[in-house]
RNA sequence: GCUGCUGUAGCUCAGUGGUAGAGCACUCCCUUGGUAAGGGAGAGGUCGACAGUUCAAUCCUGUCCAGCAGCACCA
């Protein structure tokens, strides 16, 4: 019989039967690995207990202690568990995938009745009941006519049509849990005992296209977390109620931020208090912009489709456009136009206006573009995803030779704000052509070479995101994360060959002939309101000091301090410190907590003491100590932490 | 946009085929209180919109609108 040598962590080699089983190695090592391996690492690997290893290779047992695979395997158990639950209530529901996904799992079904909350609650009973009977798992490579067969005459025509889109070349594995078959690519524990009954629980079910697409089967998504011990699970649950409390949607309300209205859904009324962060952030995106050698410019809110006809929108993009058509009786022309979704053609127009030339180059051109896109409804996500919003867009007007030194500057530029405004780390994502596009291949080959360069230039190596880039060319997108762990694109940085093109931008050159620039498409924050959705979150609220939007609330604790209270004001308010008054007939307890929960982030209490010793008593949210101060310390200390970061 | 769920006072929510309730917030009064809710009184709702069934609809049915979760989308 041949023989196979298996490398093992420690660099022991040991040789057994070609065709060996993890299962067979583990317990060859020891009876007591043989009983806790539950896979195994085979040249990196993952692999199932009782496949065969048939070749010579590295090989690490794995046991519930390694996380990585031991939550793998009850995740991916659980989704089979699950499905065979299903199955056991509502014969009838057909099975389609059950990945595993981060925390948990998924499953999607094919069933004509909705699964309700009490469903679930019906399904993980039973689930818990196949833990219980501690069922073997099997496995087995079938043909492909085999289980093509086996699926059309039990009346699963999802899982005919994945084994359809299996390459030929693949072999086909089947698993059982018990007497309930899933074709299924493992690996899987060895009985359904070895899940953790009481670490797991089904989340919620939703909506989900079958195979992602939208023309396709709406299924029934079921999903669920999973950990190794209830302890895990325990911890899991209460960081989502932790995250629930940050989401801005909810603080918003809560620190009078903004409200949102029917009547104008996808858009925001800023308060004062949100318009307050709003501001400040961009007359801080504007001293930036200005350091970094941009100018600033603006452009039209309503213009011609015409211009987006050339620019290309109309074709590409005219479903997510707001469209205005004047009634023709009051019209002095019939005409069509849209609300503008970005602002890159209107800034080729000013680009063009008057003869530029190469040593205009880079021409970096600014604009908190105000823009409105008709998003899909179930698209909308409080502040984070809206129908009209501001970004922080800019386009670089340059030679092909600049895109590498722009590339990095940008990234420089980038990271400090980043910096400055809290986020040391975040995602940065390459994506290149999308199926919808304009210009032809030649040009998009250019693009996405000169930006991958530019940014292995700049010492980084993106994560590819295929298929992902904007219709007219490759992007660097700069990611953050929200509360609930979702990631939302802020930042990016585009190489754009087609619309200099489309819109006849040229500049002269060194030669005295004409040439195309290429427009470099940049943002940093991405949308005002996206970010401060996420500065939100990221901070629970309580915003650095130089955000907040009420920095300092003055609390008198008697009326008889109110004169003095509003001095105090007065002098922090011409210190340059957001700070306002609170007088009312309340105790100290009860303002206190009021601020508090306000997210102010310092509160003075002064009483008959302070005035006559023209002090304050300094509360500083999340602490519960209090400190004094004389009225000249805390103003000087106040007025300098109220400065931008850029500003110190 | 798709699937499912939801929509009652500013907020959080209860409730009923006979046109509605709580707590907090709000207004007024009492209280001048030392660091996360002092006491009392009062005001406040076309029960998301429009149709239909019914003697009668906030409640049942339908359509629409908006929100939530996920999917799809996301320049």
């Amino acid at each position: 019989m041949a023989q196979v040598s298996l490398t093992f962590p420690d660099g022991s080699k040991r040789d057994y039967d070609a065709g060996v089983t993890a299962a067979e190695v583990a317990a060859s090592i020891s009876k007591s690995l043989g009983k806790k391996a539950i896979s195994a690492q085979v040249d990196g690997a993952h692999y199932d207990l009782q496949w065969p290893i048939t070749a010579d290779a590295s090989i690490a047992i794995n046991t519930m202690a390694d996380d990585a695979p031991a939550l793998e395997l009850i995740r991916h158990d659980l989704a089979h568990i699950m499905a065979r639950a299903v199955q056991e209530i509502w014969p009838d529901v057909k099975v389609t995938i059950g990945p595993v996904i981060k925390d948990g799992w998924y499953y999607d079904f094919d069933r004509t009745e909705p699964f309700t909350p009490e469903d679930l609650g019906a399904i993980e009973k039973k689930m818990k009941e196949i833990i219980n009977k501690r069922d073997a798992v099997r496995t087995e490579v079938w043909d492909r006519d085999v289980a093509v067969k086996y699926y059309q005459d039990r009346g699963e025509p999802y899982k005919v049509e994945l084994i359809e889109s299996i390459p030929g070349d693949e072999p086909l594995r089947m698993y059982w849990h018990g007497d309930w078959q899933d074709l299924c690519r493992g690996p899987h524990l060895q009985h359904t005992g070895q899940v953790p009954g009481d670490s797991f629980k089904l989340m919620s079910v939703a909506g989900a296209y079958w195979r992602g697409d939208s023309d396709r089967a709406m299924l029934q998504r079921i999903y669920g977390v999973a950990f190794k011990n209830k302890e895990d699970l325990r911890k899991h649950l209460n960081m989502l109620e932790e995250a629930a409390k940050r989401d801005h949607r909810k603080l918003g309300r809560e620190m009078d931020l903004f409200h949102m209205q029917e009547e104008a859904p996808g858009q925001i009324f800023w308060h004062p208090n949100g318009w307050k962060i709003y501001t400040t952030l961009q007359d801080y995106m504007r001293r930036q912009q200005e350091k970094g050698g941009y100018v600033e410019v603006n452009t039209p809110q309503v213009v011609d489709r015409k211009l987006w006809e050339k620019s290309g929108h109309w074709e590409k993009y005219q479903e997510n456009m707001f469209i205005v058509e004047v009634d023709e009786e009051h019209a002095r022309e019939k005409a069509i136009n849209a609300l503008k979704p970005m602002n890159c053609p209107c800034h080729v127009e000013i680009f063009k206006v008057g003869l530029k030339s190469y040593r205009d180059l880079p021409l970096r051109m600014a604009e908190f573009g105000s823009c409105a896109r008709y998003e899909p409804s179930g698209a909308l996500h409080g502040i984070m995803r809206v129908r009209g919003f501001t970004q922080d867009d800019a386009h670089i007007f340059a030679t092909e030779d600049q895109i590498a030194s722009e590339c990095q500057k940008f990234i420089d530029f980038l990271s400090e704000i980043y910096r400055d405004l809290g986020f040391e780390k975040f995602d940065i994502l390459f994506s290149d052509r999308p199926e919808t596009r304009a210009g032809s291949d030649e040009v998009w080959d250019k693009a996405e070479t000169s930006l991958l360069e530019a940014t292995r230039a700049a010492g980084i190596e993106p994560t590819l995101n295929p298929g992902e880039g904007a219709f007219y060319g490759p992007k660097l997108e700069f990611s953050l994360t929200d509360a609930i762990g979702r990631v939302w694109q802020c930042g990016t940085f585009q190489v754009d060959f087609v619309l200099p093109e489309r819109l006849d931008a040229t500049y002269i050159g060194q030669d005295g002939a004409k040439h195309r620039p290429v427009m470099l498409h940049r943002a940093c924050l991405g949308s005002f309101e996206r970010f401060i959705g996420i500065l939100i979150e990221e901070h629970a609220g309580k915003l650095p000091f130089w955000l907040a939007p009420r920095q300092v609330v003055v609390a008198s604790i008697t009326s008889e301090a109110d004169d003095y209270v509003h001095e105090v004001v007065e002098t922090l308010v011409k210190a340059g410190v957001r700070a306002e008054a609170d007088t009312r007939n309340e105790k100290i307890n009860y303002k206190v907590r009021e601020h508090s929960l306000g997210k102010v982030p310092v509160i003075l209490a002064v009483g008959h003491r302070e005035v006559e010793e023209r002090t304050v008593s300094v509360r500083r949210l999340g602490q519960k100590q209090t400190s004094m101060a004389t009225l000249d310390e805390i103003v000087s200390e106040l007025s300098v932490a109220a400065k931008a970061p850029d500003l110190l």
